[in-house]
DNA sequence: TATGAATGAGCTTTCATTCAT
DNA sequence: TATGAATGAAAGCTCATTCAT
């Protein structure tokens, strides 16, 4: 997948070449399903962010109260990042890399109104930002923690430490005695 | 700095030339002090790492308890990034791209080791890679949206409030209050 | 042809740009037939050997006795040389020169074994080293001689005079009488 | 010796730098002593000619008939390329190559002159321009197989050899019997 | 529609030469 | 006079893109 090729060797550093070797036809044939190799580049990222978005949609959103939504994003996040490696590590590489001033559509940005709502309703003790933070940016570098091998838990566990982690973060003891 | 450059380009996005032209020289002036592309990159993540470990010797490993070390980690992260954005950033770009093969020296290390004495003497909660990645993670997201502009909060209010989350996250609340 | 530019200007002389306009092709293309510019090199080198080995293998190897094989021999690189003269220039200079270490394979390789045996067997007054010196450097410094144009005499006689004097040169006269 | 390296290298393969860590200066030093690279190579044409052309003056003009003068070449010839083999091998590789168009002066020019005057007396039975590049192509092939190491003869026993050879090579053998 | 040879701009690197010290 | 950093023009090579087949 050039998917792998891009998100291991950046963008300038994966060829056309590369590429049609890995999906198996040739350079010139690219070329009739993609204007460019930015063209690739751009669907490449819409597909993964809809995929993404359409998780939350349909994993997250559904969920009625805050904490719910939050155990459900970490699962979420943490399984999509584990069964599409290449996939979630394109988009972190995307994101970070501004080779084309590109300003890269964050697939957080239907997140963040949920925080936003909760933390309005006084259901959340900590800001959206930093509540939104905590959550992707953990699960990020549990991720690169992952694919080098430092990080030897099973993901079941894994996934039910850092719900548990984030709970406490997020959200009052007390709040947390009262819905528990 | 180069390390705008390399940071927001990538390694391969970046020629020479830029380079030649942010510092103000040519191109083979830069063959005089370093041996290659590739020479000026290893020279300044030997460099950013320095100063990181450096700063994390003296203000982090110096405190007594588990619990300050935490504080002062966050407080060192933070500025440091917000200081040096893109030495922070270009740090990030090197973990996540694998462009030759490297096996990037995670400044991690030593922190790692403090969180595993303190979760073996029962003082962590939360197991030592999960914490290291609840709070390198975060600060590397807060990082990204600040770039972008998405966070209007004040550093010292931010510090604070990070600091308190995590703190939430990592001990127990028995332990807090037995401490606080 | 490449041959006439290498041969001329050396290899670190002759660049690939000289190549590309003398072939009618541009720099680029060129890489798709050969790896490099060495690989080129090693490409001209192989064909030429192999040429003069073929013709060495037909036109002497074939011959009886060993006088037959010298006359042949003289024969062969004279045409070869007149014929060719970018080729033969061109493993001169590739044996000359050990720009990167190499370690020219001397086409003599074949030859030397035929005078070894004549000289073991009594059939050669001189040691099979000095013969091939006097047949191969002859017919190098005849060659240059007749590129820079001063060499008036025709060929055919060319040709005469020198199986003529090599002759004299490697074979007694006793012998020869005996022969002739 | 710079000579080493123009010899091997070729004159584009050896660079300032080369020259000047081999003499033991710095590169601008260089430049006060020679106007350019081709400056440099120029003088030691000129030097190494100049030596070549001085012992031919006093050493083979000085004997008074042609046989005595070719054996007397022969040794200066061989014992020059044996005990300055970086001279002799540059002033090969200058003479072929034509980098920049040069018409390299041959310090043959005086030789030929001995040859024709021998050949119109009628004491040479060979045309001057083959009897020269016979002497001088047998030692520059010599000189190359000696230094690849194919030649375990002993000097002495080489110039001897070389001589008996061309000896039979140019002269008649009654003129041989006559003079013996 | 697919191929892959060719293009040509641009990249990293080298190097003869200059020049401030 | 000697040094060696800097210059800048190539050099070898790569690669996105085009196009004849």
């Amino acid at each position: 997948m050039a998917l792998r090729l891009f998100s291991q060797k950046g963008f300038k550093g994966t060829t056309i070449k590369d590429i049609a070797r890995e999906v198996g036809i040739t350079e010139g044939a690219i070329y009739r399903h993609f204007r460019s190799k930015e063209d690739i580049i751009e669907h490449l990222v819409e597909r993964i962010t809809g995929e993404i978005r359409e998780l939350i949609r349909e994993e997250v959103l559904t969920k009625k109260d805050i904490r719910k939504q939050v155990d459900s994003l970490i699962e979420v996040l943490i399984n999509y990042a584990f069964d599409n490696p290449d996939a979630f590590r394109f988009l972190t590489v995307y994101h970070i890399l501004r080779e084309n001033g590109r300003n890269g559509k964050l697939p957080g940005n239907i997140i963040i109104q949920l925080f936003r709502e909760a933390y309005a309703g006084g259901k959340l003790a900590v800001s959206p930002e930093v509540a939104l933070s905590l959550i992707i940016g953990s699960v990020e570098r549990l991720f690169i923690l992952w694919e080098l091998g430092l990080l030897k838990m099973q993901r079941e566990k894994l996934i039910e430490e850092v719900k548990e982690v984030i709970e406490k973060a997020l959200f009052d003891v007390s709040d947390s005695m009262r819905t528990g």
